[in-house]
DNA sequence: AACGGAAATTTACGCGCGTAAAAAATTTGT
DNA sequence: ACAAATTTTTTACGCGCGTAAATTTCCGTT
């Protein structure tokens, strides 16, 4: 940098200052700079930037699983928003394993983050690691919230969402048996099933669950391998079956399919089929799943909103935020 | 790390070289080390640790569309197997966008990575930006290849997989057509074409190829949509369709269901369908899909060997290395 | 117990940049 | 054109750690 300066006829500092923030200079010196800067291809060493600063620009980005297509996409809109934004996205996936969610914290916390936008892995999390992980940083939780953890959660109403579904079920057909794997990985699971609970009881028909065997993430599987084995035992008794996630949904329309079952709300159609979520995939099924859409974007883009709002506030915990957005009906073939 | 020191009792440069590799120090201080560190939670600040370092222990992971789940496996399987080694994974995601393909090898280059693993956009990348980097920076390109550039490429041979699907359907059917984008996104695209052109050729039977239109990665909606048109136009003919990859094949499921086709190799089918890549979904379209499984586990842990040699060797551009592997027959319903 | 080699300590400097304070230069307003 | 306000330069120090060289301590061996 140094050296720079002095092929550059700017001082040292004025680069310095530059570099932190190009507008922070005056026009002429700023053109001056980023002139002799494409002649002679100089980058400041990030790390020595870094090491005195109390915070970076960087803003982690955690998943508890970028292979499922649901969370690749808030990955990517989040991203996106983060640059826009002016900050430069780290992204983690702690690919369904809790002690990696609490690698991931401790290798971000040593990287001084600005922020930290996070969906936790649920019931597997290690609460009181992400707790004191949030005291430090601000920090964002989404999707999934754990027990009031962290500064803020943004994330969806699975109250409402549930109740939509129970009601646009029960008005064009049958009343819904819910799906559900027998381990809750998130408590989003668990508030849909008494959300369902609670809207079928207000409509006053008899509440029906089906609990499938399982554990992980490989909800398609685990759906299929559910589906056959409660059709093979005639769970399946009202016809219309209401999936806890579109994944899980996904795997029971193979499922059907494979028995020569016909999925819809159509004529001649054996089992109508709902899920929740508006997976990526949710729209190329066959059929086409009805399902309640999460909106990436308002999501996302109030995460962030949080969250910058976080990091410019010193008092991050004195009231806590919590933000929940409606879901979105979602009527395509299969119910 | 000064005062660290003073209180475990050990001297500062001790705890330096025990922070960078913890077997160079002898059994018995490492273990006050550990014990001091348990009490007195410290952790170096990794921006000074590495402002001096010519390399750091970070592996960058470039992919071209992170929610793409077939690159979203491949990021995951590669994320552990660096860790695995010994290293921090860094992931990126291109979105699609070649500009931000750049930026992030930019941003890359300022982070000392101890090397690369990349998956580039295709056709759309910045050839000689690439190149530049691969000079300064040991990279690995995988899944798709761009005229011998960057030190090392490792990917599948299109060539045999689509011998082997021609093959097959031939052997079991009428001939396939091939349906492809217009506007290949990346040159293995190409590749399978030319194969599919040669293997019928091979055979005697005449080529077909159904081009739809569509750009960006949006593959099952272009898919989907380019399907309805070419059922429309009756392009079909043959009642066999080999699709250039799975996600185009997923779309193109959906369209013959919503026209009521049946898709499959028994009795009463109307078509038969086939794609390429073994996506993550394609076991869970109706029918399921047949396709070629290219097998992840392999091309990511060729990937990172041939990327810890490289890391090890100086002479990195002396020759270009090329590793193609098999791809796998996946029968299934749909072909 | 003495010895030799390995490991740890002491001492000291450097890395590339942030940043503070005072002085100098430039721009802005009138 | 001149004073005031802003920006830049000069000077200097510090951050947290890497690392080299010389010295001392430790450990296992004979």
């Amino acid at each position: 940098m140094e050296e720079f300066a002095s092929l550059s006829g700017i001082s040292r500092p004025t680069l310095s200052k530059y570099f932190h923030d190009p507008e922070s200079v005056r026009h002429t010196t700023r053109d001056r700079i980023e002139k002799a800067l494409e002649e002679h291809d100089y980058q400041p060493n990030i790390y020595a930037m870094n090491q005195n600063r109390r915070t970076t620009n960087h803003i982690g980005i955690v998943v508890p699983f970028l292979a499922d297509p649901f969370f690749a996409e808030i990955a990517r809109n989040l991203e996106q928003r983060c640059i826009a934004a002016g900050f430069s996205p780290i992204l983690f996936s702690s690919h369904g394993a809790p002690d990696l969610e609490v690698n991931i914290l401790d290798s971000l916390r040593s990287q001084k983050p600005a922020g930290v936008l996070m969906a936790p892995l649920g019931r597997a999390s290690d609460k009181a690691h992400i707790e004191r992980f949030s005291r430090d940083i601000p920090t964002v939780l989404f999707d999934s919230s754990i027990g009031g953890l962290g500064a803020a959660f943004v994330g969806m109403d699975n109250g409402q969402s549930m109740r939509m579904l129970v009601d646009y079920l029960c008005d064009t057909g049958t009343a819904p048996q819910f799906f559900e794997m027998e381990t809750a990985v998130n408590p989003n699971v668990n508030r849909r099933r008494n959300a369902y609970l609670a809207a079928m009881e207000a409509r006053g028909e008899p509440a029906s669950i089906v609990k499938i065997e399982g554990d992980g993430w490989d909800f398609e599987e685990i759906g299929r391998r559910g589906g056959h084995a409660a059709f093979d035992a005639g769970q399946f008794k009202s016809g219309t079956i209401l999936c806890s996630n579109d994944r899980l949904a996904i795997g029971l329309l193979s499922a059907a399919f494979q028995r020569g079952l016909r999925v819809g709300r159509g004529e001649g159609a054996d089992i109508r089929v709902a899920g929740h979520d508006d997976h990526p995939f949710s729209k190329f099924t066959c059929p086409a799943l009805t399902t309640v859409s999460q909106d990436y974007d308002r999501i996302s883009g109030k995460s962030l909103d949080i969250l910058l709002g976080l990091m410019d506030s010193d008092d991050r915990l004195s009231q806590r935020q919590e933000v929940l957005f409606d879901g979105i009906l979602i009527k395509r073939e299969s119910a």
